[in-house]
DNA sequence: GAATCATTCAATCAATAAATTGAATGATGA
DNA sequence: TCATCATTCAATTTATTGATTGAATGATTC
């Protein structure tokens, strides 16, 4: 019999193993905006339902998204845990070590946005103070599953129109999936086009509320 | 040509690609104890030396470790950077969603230790008040090649005809190179049964590194 | 510079994982 | 109960990864 502690690093492996492919990664960051559907997730991430399936059954293996039967349909979720945690270490360290990743993120991201983020916390603060303006430029189904109380919802491509709903004279916070959601960099850059003040929120949404910040699941913030 | 997102994710998954062997993951294990040539690895891992080689490239390819060359070997460490933060994400939420994991490490690990271990902090301010005996049970050259200061080197093998040398008034730290290293909870084990009062550092000696503590690399606290 | 040693490379075979296809399951609603 | 729909399963093909072997490289010592 293997030692306990190679028996350990096969559990560590068995689980580094799953988040060792792409998809699964991109799975996850959908699951981790609300529950989906298994066909909603395959048509998301461009993969064919049976293969989705059977990534998310090896998320589910690993402890990394939860399931449940609605009807016909199976939803997945987001499971508890230090999930995120862990990915963000996964980014942090990757960002730091690896040259290509520093290139990608700032190519097709800080290119589009050279400002700082905002924090949570400042959000938060803002938030309390009644001082806040917060976009969210999700689809309207991600938004309707939960999103930054009193938060405006207007879908990136519906944001060129709409641009009367917002303020010029206050400082909007946009945010969108996450830490590479290209969403909110662009809706950043669109409105500083536009002249209005806008930075974006550090991370997305996943990582507002695994932090233990409010949220909101009833209708968008709009009459 | 993919997306940013995409190409972001590859990167993590090929990173978290390389983490998912358990071979690789005791080579980190020792290769974060100091350099190591590739021999010296194969055989503490029982790996072939070509397949360490290889298991090492990849490490270095992933950024996890670095590599120098020093006459006829060339010898591994650790790579700087947020490494063993990253590991210890993988462990805690392995520890907390995978039952097998509790389970071995309930077994095989606290069955021998069920006391708190106590923190790094803990022995820092000890150590700082001089009030510390820390015991380190790890093989001699890998004490020489680096000890929390003042530790006394008794390897694990000669513990029991080394009782003399250890105080039975004061409280005994030991640690070992990890968190799932055995060395220490047998040696906890042992000692208590012989009426020492003596308690397990949290984590092992790379940990200690790692949070910025002092070390020593001088030849054993032992005259 | 020839011999020796440690490591890496290259080629091979075995094992494992991914994607695709079509059939099976389980729930719904006519 | 039968037809329908979403998901999963099972079987297959393809691609990737791991281990082994022996040769090649690079550095040392005689």
């Amino acid at each position: 019999m293997a030692s306990a502690k190679i028996q350990i690093f096969e559990q560590f492996a068995e689980l580094a193993r799953v988040l060792g492919h792409a998809h699964r990664l991109e799975l996850i960051e959908y699951v981790s905006q609300g529950e989906r559907s298994v066909e909603r997730l395959a048509q998301l991430t461009g993969l064919s339902v049976a293969n989705a399936s059977q990534h998310l059954q090896q998320l589910r293996r690993g402890g990394f998204v939860q399931s449940r039967r609605d009807g016909k349909r199976v939803l997945y979720r987001l499971a508890d845990g230090p999930i995120l945690s862990l990915l963000s270490a996964l980014r942090s360290y990757a960002e730091r070590n690896r040259a290509e990743v520093g290139k990608i993120v700032s190519d097709y991201f800080h290119r589009l946005d050279e400002l700082e983020p905002i924090s949570r916390k400042e959000l938060a603060r803002r938030l309390k103070a009644g001082t806040a303006v917060v976009l969210d430029v999700r689809p309207e189904d991600e938004f309707a599953l939960g999103h930054v109380p009193g938060a405006l919802n207007i879908p990136m491509d519906k944001l060129k129109r709409r641009l009367a709903e917002l303020p010029k004279d206050r400082e909007i916070v946009a945010y969108c999936r996450g830490a590479y959601c290209v969403l909110s960099f662009e809706a950043v850059a669109l409105l500083r086009k536009q002249g209005f003040l806008v930075r974006r929120l550090e991370d997305g949404l996943p990582e507002w509320k695994a932090a233990g910040h409010a949220m909101e699941t009833s209708p968008p913030g709009q009459p």
